[in-house]
DNA sequence: TTGTACGCGTTATCAC
DNA sequence: GTGATAACGCGTACAA
């Protein structure tokens, strides 16, 4: 590949020059600078980064460690974080911890190797002390932002979550609003932190309105759509006098959805149905519906704002992102209220 | 960061004695080996892989460049593409286009500056003549592995593309074996390539079997849930007498499904529905289904390969895979015969 | 088994 | 305005 060198060679000057010129440094002539421009095209120079990165110890780069994206959610964030990077001329690295502790060491100490500047990461969850290479970025002081509910160990770095609590408290406020007094939960596996973050906004939105909490009314129901068939059918034939319903995400809604309208169930005039929306984005899932939208575009763009102050020397920095309510978009179909 | 150097200074021994030993050589005595290993540890060495690269010339990282990651259609992608590069020991870049040239020369202009090995690209869709840059990877040489149909001026670069005709056309010869006769087709905006392809599998399945084709069937429905819904109703006032149904995606045909059940239409006994699987994975989508997986995982899987071996020097390659049939699993709600 | 000299491609610094 | 020199951190080639 063509080199500064190659260039001075060819124009006669020095690779200072060259190198200026190719800067746009304000000390170069004009008539130096469109020749050695000129020939710089004709050439098909390709600046080197790298090399450019040792001398100025400034790599431009940023590591970003999810757990896998099977999980479509990560697309929202990823695209956000991707795009907000891409426009203050930082390359993004990719990498997947699927959900191993050793594999996110690898993954973390490979991108610190490349030099990263910054890193966006999705711990993978585990109990105890501080793990070692996370020790290792804090000793290091690389600039860290921490996506989404995070383990205790966490604390130290920056955060952006969302207020999954609040959100799912507002779906419920919502169906409560409605005139709904049985609303059943489709509580998905208790394992994982957001769905009781989940169940926990549930319950908060009925003690807020001094409505009782029947355990009844809370399945434990996986988080697929067959799961949430399942749980329709069961729903019918234990006649709880629910009115609504309110899944863990929109897979188990629709799921649920089918189950109800295959037992003949009419909707929405006896149920309403809501949920998280976790594979569906509102682009995709056009049914008419009354939304709470979960900020995750807003979630990326928050943690690369985040990003952009420590990078220049700014302190940890946690936010944590509400969910907003909009309005249903048409009555032609059964409502899914879900929660982006 | 401690460098190479500062190693070699409290140990008493070269800059390329501690090299050495870090890269495991061979003609250094395991003492050496172990004091210097011992000291790095201490000192929390952190080793500099762009220096290297500039060094050895090869810098192994990779770029994927993609449309937007908002279809969670690429996501296994990815992930497939970097779980093999993370094997391999590559670093991959992720990059999105957002669908518009320029974005997408910035892109691969930036990416080519970083020195990236290979690329994966999912080039933005247009007519006319091979783009500069494009012609530039040619120039360069750079191994590029064109991911999905494209444009016809990459006829020159490695490929790797599901065989959607195939795959569709076997969805119907699914369907005409169970003893259908009269399939709708849910054929989504005209527009997208892919869209297309599926319809001429379509119409090819029936062709095959010598079943005749009915326009009547055909709903230009695009590509939602509620599109799918409004479908579904549709499918019921106009009596054509079907008795399945085909979708352009997943949605379209868990839209047509919730339309048909809410009109009280018996399913599976009165209709069998299938399609593409965009959204929701194999994983995702437990309904009980016969499916028809398209190969979105074995796709990467296959384009790291091809990228391997362009590494090597191997000459450019052209793939078309497969969708393979699966047998259905349960029948306990309704089919959904998602080809994913 | 270990060390020396040099170069990878670029830029900071400062002299001319 | 322009250029000489050194350095960024590391590895290849070869000498000791």
């Amino acid at each position: 590949m063509v080199r500064l060198k190659d260039i001075a060679e060819r124009a006669g000057v020095s690779i200072m020059t060259v190198s200026k010129v190719l800067r746009d440094a304000p000390d170069i002539s004009g008539a130096t600078k469109s020749r050695v421009r000129a020939l710089a095209q004709e050439m098909g120079y390709v600046p080197h980064a790298l090399a450019a990165g040792l001398r100025t110890r400034a790599t431009r780069l940023l590591g970003l460690v999810i757990p896998g994206i099977i999980n479509p959610v990560y697309a929202r964030l990823i695209m956000a974080i991707e795009d907000r990077a891409f426009e203050l001329g930082f390359e993004l690295f990719l990498a997947h911890t699927l959900e191993k502790p050793e594999r996110e060491e690898l993954v973390l100490r490979r991108l610190l190797a490349r030099r990263v500047e910054g890193l966006f990461v999705i711990p993978v969850a585990r109990l105890g002390d501080t793990p070692g290479i996370y020790a290792e970025l804090i000793r290091l002081n690389i600039p860290t932002v921490v996506l989404g509910l995070a383990p205790r160990f966490c604390d130290r770095f920056s955060r952006v979550a969302n207020d999954e609590v609040g959100a799912s408290r507002e779906i419920t406020q919502h169906l409560l609003g409605l005139g709904h007094r049985r609303i059943a939960f489709l509580a998905g596996p208790t394992v994982s932190p957001s769905a009781q973050a989940r169940l926990e906004g549930y319950r908060r939105g009925l003690r807020d309105a001094g409505v009782e909490f029947d355990d009844r009314l809370i399945f434990q129901c996986g988080s697929t759509v067959e799961d949430g068939f399942q749980a329709g059918l069961e729903l019918v034939r234990e006649s709880l006098g629910v009115t609504a319903l309110q899944g863990v995400n929109d897979l188990v809604a629709i799921g649920a959805l089918n189950g109800l309208l295959s037992q003949g169930v009419r909707v929405p005039e006896d149920v309403s149905i809501a949920g998280f929306g976790n594979i569906l984005s509102a682009e995709n899932a056009r049914v008419p519906l009354t939304t709470v939208r979960e900020p995750k575009f807003r979630l990326g763009i928050a943690a690369m704002e985040i990003m952009h102050k420590l990078l220049q020397g700014g302190p940890p920095e946690q936010r944590v992102l509400r969910a907003e309510l909009l309005p249903r978009r048409s009555t032609a179909a059964p409502a899914v209220n879900t929660l982006i």
